[in-house]
DNA sequence: TTGAAAGCGCTACCAA
DNA sequence: TTGGTAGCGCTTTCAA
């Protein structure tokens, strides 16, 4: 392999001047820089990455902690992960893979042993173990979502509170006054999960502000968490008029078990996802939906990040606000 | 951070006692051992791997690439890797993950500047264009997936002709004289490739070794796709008595589909799925079928390109023998 | 069983 | 506008 000592001498200058022409920290003339750019080409030279990262204590790379638990949803975890892939890319970073099965230890390993420049965490919980240890690291972090604490570590995600308020003020302006909230997978909520707390409370919040009733339930994958969930709702707020769905994986289940028990969409109750626009569209029934807006997260997490890294930004938390796109599944109640 | 400077210091040794401590690559007095290990505990010492990479050529990180184009079965992807991230780490590696969105370039990117041991690249075409990169290259590849030409490189997968074969005469076995395959979707056929030619292949042979008259067709996702499909399957080969579905994403609507039209599985009709053993248990009726062993060929992968870095191992072909489950979606026909 | 020291290839400071 | 060069922190040979 080339060095930048070859290229230094192909190009009849010093390996500074090479190294200067790499990173553009200082000016080159035109001609000088046109010899070197030739020279690597020639050799097709690239520096070496592990000799960059011990001289300048930068490694272009940055950690991408992913969950990987039975209970969530896959397709929209890559759908943040294509995301923060491809902005990483774009600031000429790469992308290192963790999974959270080592937890608090890995992110000491590779923050430790500077494979990284900076850390971005998927699935946060309010009370996040690995909080301490990100704080502790001397590079910086960003995290999807927000734990009840994020004092000096920068957050983002989609406001849920306000897209849960969101959701109902669109129901009750259709005339709706009995809701409920089939929600995620219990485990979600035992674990204390940001995303699902922030939108269960703006839900009950709002359907207070609204005059609505409204219960909230937890729902377990397939056919039977369905039912179950459906049996709950029914046994607490009886005749409910239309639901808010915050579950993937239910939502298939639940428009089928809706048609089985003869209830249409949204003639006879209402339905709101809060989903990818992608899963919405994709259903028998066209959504209305409050968009999860993964890739624009994603690539606010690398901004994010690169923002830290250059100086420029402190770590804050930031809120996306919620998008409601009306399709065919909400109408007024009987 | 602490160096290896300083742990010696701590334990009144020199770095190379250090070095050798942590390496293992010469014998070390247990007493000596135990002072070093207690002064890196102590120091909360993690050896800098940009240093450790420019001084032994060597990172301890894999590349893989996955592809992030519509058309792939998103759960399925995942299940690789994260088969690819445990097993690398049982092995002391971390993985850097690269999109096929930079092509080649990516390729030559990471791996001349040696950001990583060796590569780990899915979803290959028949004539992969990345193969000459890749045997220019001086880190050992695995594929997942075989080429036409995989010389020089080492390539790990599931034996789909076999496992056609299979599905096949476990079919005929039950007494199948008409047999279709629902295939994945057009685009897969068209840019060639590799598992999915390889299952066509070994169907039409095999329907000709039981004497199993045998359609195939691709299958655009969705209930359109599906009936598409399964009225191109009609217009060539009437009155098939079984299905062979090489098509997670078809698999839903398909079941869903011969419910509306009447046609109970399997007493009307069988079905064998080409599939993750979860994704076969978790449909309306539990599917007899082969499995495709995504952890498994995620951590061979892995396992192949340790042995070709160790020099263990050349780079040869593995492909492993299909595992076919009874479930409830096979019957004799009527 | 251990130590000393020469690089690995690059960046960034100091000079010119 | 450019060059020289001292490290960055580690591994590994050579010596003892």
């Amino acid at each position: 392999m080339a060095t930048i000592s070859d290229v230094a001498r192909a190009a009849g200058v010093s390996a500074s001047t090479v190294s200067y022409v790499l990173s553009g920290r200082r000016p080159i003339s035109a001609e000088t820089r046109a010899r070197v750019q030739a020279a690597i080409a020639e050799l097709r030279y690239h520096p070496h990455a592990g000799a960059r990262a011990l001289a300048s204590s930068r490694t272009s790379v940055l950690a991408l902690v992913v969950p990987l638990r039975a209970d969530v949803n896959v397709p929209v975890i890559m759908q943040f992960v294509t995301a923060v892939v491809t902005a990483a890319r774009t600031h000429n970073h790469d992308v290192l893979l963790l999974t959270m099965d080592e937890g608090t230890a890995g992110l000491e390993r590779v923050a430790g042993s500077t494979m990284v420049d900076a850390l971005i965490l998927m699935d946060v919980e309010r009370q996040d173990v690995r909080l301490p240890a990100l704080r502790r690291l001397k590079q910086p972090s960003v995290l999807i979502g927000v734990p009840d604490d994020p004092d000096g570590i920068a957050c983002i995600d989609l406001d849920f509170a306000a897209t849960a308020r969101e959701c109902l003020r669109h129901l009750a302006g259709h005339g709706h006054r009995r809701v409920a909230l089939v929600g995620p997978t219990p485990a979600v909520y035992q674990r204390g999960t940001s995303y699902a707390d922030r939108f269960l409370g703006g839900f009950i919040e709002a359907a207070a502000e609204f005059g609505v009733r409204a219960v909230a339930r937890s729902c377990e994958p397939g056919g039977d968490g369905v039912r179950a969930c459906l049996a709950g709702i029914d046994a607490e707020l009886p005749d409910v008029t239309a639901l808010v769905v915050h579950n993937e994986e239910a939502l298939l289940p639940l428009l089928d078990e809706l048609r089985i028990r003869g209830r249409r969409v949204p003639t006879d109750v209402s339905v709101v996802a809060v989903c990818p626009r992608d899963v919405a569209v994709a259903q028998p029934v066209r959504l209305t939906s409050a968009d999860i807006p993964a890739h624009e997260v994603g690539t606010l997490a690398v901004e994010m990040a690169m923002g830290l890294l250059a100086g420029r930004a402190a770590p804050t938390t930031r809120l996306l606000a919620p998008t409601l796109v009306e399709r065919d599944s909400c109408a007024a109640p009987r």
